[in-house]
DNA sequence: CTAAATCGGTTAATCGATTAACTAAAAGGC
DNA sequence: GCCTTTTAGTTAATCGATTAACCGATTTAG
């Protein structure tokens, strides 16, 4: 049994038209065919194992019940925990995903696009690297229906959009950090010109302006391609101009950072408070317990599938959600005694 | 500009058939199509931004260059690293990747099966949880080609596999601990009948036997549900019976482990010593350097995407890849000097 | 008893791209 | 100048499923 089983075997085997079969295994056959003959259709298609060729049927139907997903790392939990809740999600709405990841790369990520264009997915969900404008208005003006996750871009009106407040995010920080008894924070963030990204740095250094009082707080860029020898650098600098704690702005930042606090013996919290933006498994292992901020993954997942596929379904306004996130406090920013 | 653009549009706008354009776009026209027109239709088609539909070409072609990866769970970083793996390494075929996440369970495995078959993969790479027997030989049987990951299932001879030699692997940790004067270590493993974890303990065993005259080594099962409780519990028990090292089979129990001896504030390797299997990058913020088993990630990902396209290309051969796997020491596994 | 409605199907066009087979005109050979 | 090649295309079938339109035979209505 090496060969594919089509309609038109069913059909040959039963002496009938395809046409039939197809209705029959469609369920619109009421009042066309015989039921009778219906249920004997059907039980040739389970003897002989046939399922639909969805290609074929996408071609008819112009539609492929197939999202693509494009994200930033793969390799980042933040993204393949999203990437699993939307796997799950669509699969509720019997659409299948396809994804790549774009590793920040403005033409991975036309690549990418490219590729999920031909495999005429019915929408897209994404996280765009900088550089991917002219992309985005490009899918904008073919009214490809899609979602944007985390991050956002300003200058594009009327598009979907899913993300978290930042800047509340931040602020949240500083306030915990604030009536903790921290005087004088530092922040760690990507090099980037992000939009959210940004957003998580304004949070920090208003709060610090408006909470600590503090006109010029310390927020310290590092370039992700050498993460790990700035940040060491960048810590112990941080260290020597006695600030008290750190905030790692992303995931990957705060892995680095602590494994160099770990390396360099740093006790957290007493010579160093942390507080980290994004979850990650590890934090467990970890001497102290972490303060996090914790973003509503899950939600972040199901919203944009349902966002999606109401645009696919003909939803032609543009949504823009906007969550907030939760701060989970650990020891890494326990209250301090001494001044 | 809503409208997807066909063959025909650029036919029409040329005035040729559809079949031209095809030809010159498929670079199959010399002695067909003058250069003149070719070089017009080229353009013409950049500058409508034509693509094909890959839909329409697979159903012709019944090729649809896109491989199904299922996986037994996207969260565990061990086969979210292989599926960038293998996602890499088929773009460089041009190939596109669909996956799924089975979640060691046989029946999501075998829906993500029928999704992948209904959507005419061309081939599957998959890590099968148990019970997928008659599925596998359902595969085999209808000529699919696939590739096995991961795990292997004995009873089903002549299928592609690519896998690591865990046997071999385990005695080489407990060659390393006996190296490094331990003389009573426990091994933790899931409860499970897959045979590549069977491998992994008696490798375990034979090597306590033969190194460290040990007939009945110490083998712990948890169940994957309570991973956490049962571990806890297992744990403290193996300090209590003076087992000076804990061998943990997988990424996840070590993970689980590791967060308990930290919150227990068992010192590593004096209370205990620590060999894992799989790499985790969360190692790194634990208080002591890891000892573990690498599995050559990348490889196994390259060398499973080569072997399924060659099936894919006709090639009937069966292999059966075993790597070698890697012991990577640090400190969690250093020298007792102590009896 | 005739016309209309219902039953149980079939035919054929269509989705977009591919490709074997064909054709008409121009160029080349002797 | 006539026959053969070559050039430059066109036609039409095909992949598998869908579906509007049609058709003959019964049944029903009035």
């Amino acid at each position: 049994m090496r060969k594919k089983i089509s309609l038109k075997d069913i059909a040959n085997e039963m002496g009938v038209s395809t046409a039939v079969v197809s209705y029959v295994l469609n369920n619109k056959y009421e009042g066309r065919i015989s039921e009778a003959k219906a249920n004997e259709i059907k039980n040739i298609a389970k003897k002989l194992n046939y399922f639909p060729n969805q290609i074929a049927k996408s071609l008819k139907k112009d539609r492929t019940f197939t999202i693509g997903l494009i994200i930033a790392d793969i390799s980042n939990l933040f993204y393949s925990s999203i990437a699993r809740y939307i796997e799950n999600e669509s699969k509720k709405y019997n659409y299948n995903v396809i994804f790549g990841s774009a590793d920040e790369n403005a033409d991975k990520f036309n690549e990418l696009i490219q590729v999920m264009l031909g495999r005429q997915v019915d929408g897209i969900i994404l996280a765009a690297p900088k550089g991917t404008e002219t992309t985005l208005n490009y899918l904008k003006e073919r009214q490809l229906p899609f979602v944007l996750i985390d991050r956002y871009f300003p200058q594009i009106m009327e598009i979907n959009t899913v993300g978290v407040n930042n800047y509340q995010a931040s602020y949240t920080v500083v306030q915990h950090i604030a009536a903790n008894g921290y005087k004088k924070p530092a922040m760690v963030t990507l090099r980037t010109d992000l939009f959210h990204m940004q957003d998580r740095v304004s949070g920090f250094k208003d709060a610090c302006r408006q909470l600590l009082g503090e006109q010029d707080s310390k927020v310290v860029e590092v370039k992700e391609d050498m993460l790990s020898e700035e940040l060491e650098e960048c810590l112990l600098n941080l260290l020597e101009e006695q600030n008290d704690l750190v905030y790692f702005s992303t995931n990957k930042i705060a892995m680095e950072g602590l494994a160099i606090l770990v390396k360099r013996d740093v006790k957290v919290p007493n010579e160093m408070g942390i507080v980290c933006f994004d979850q990650a498994d590890a934090y467990k292992i970890f001497n102290t317990s972490i303060t996090f901020i914790k973003q509503p993954l899950q939600y972040i997942g199901s919203k944009s599938v349902e966002m999606l596929i109401s645009s696919i379904n003909g939803n032609r306004f543009a949504e823009n959600v906007v969550l907030e996130t939760q701060i989970v406090s650990g020891n890494s920013s326990a209250s301090r005694k001494n001044s």
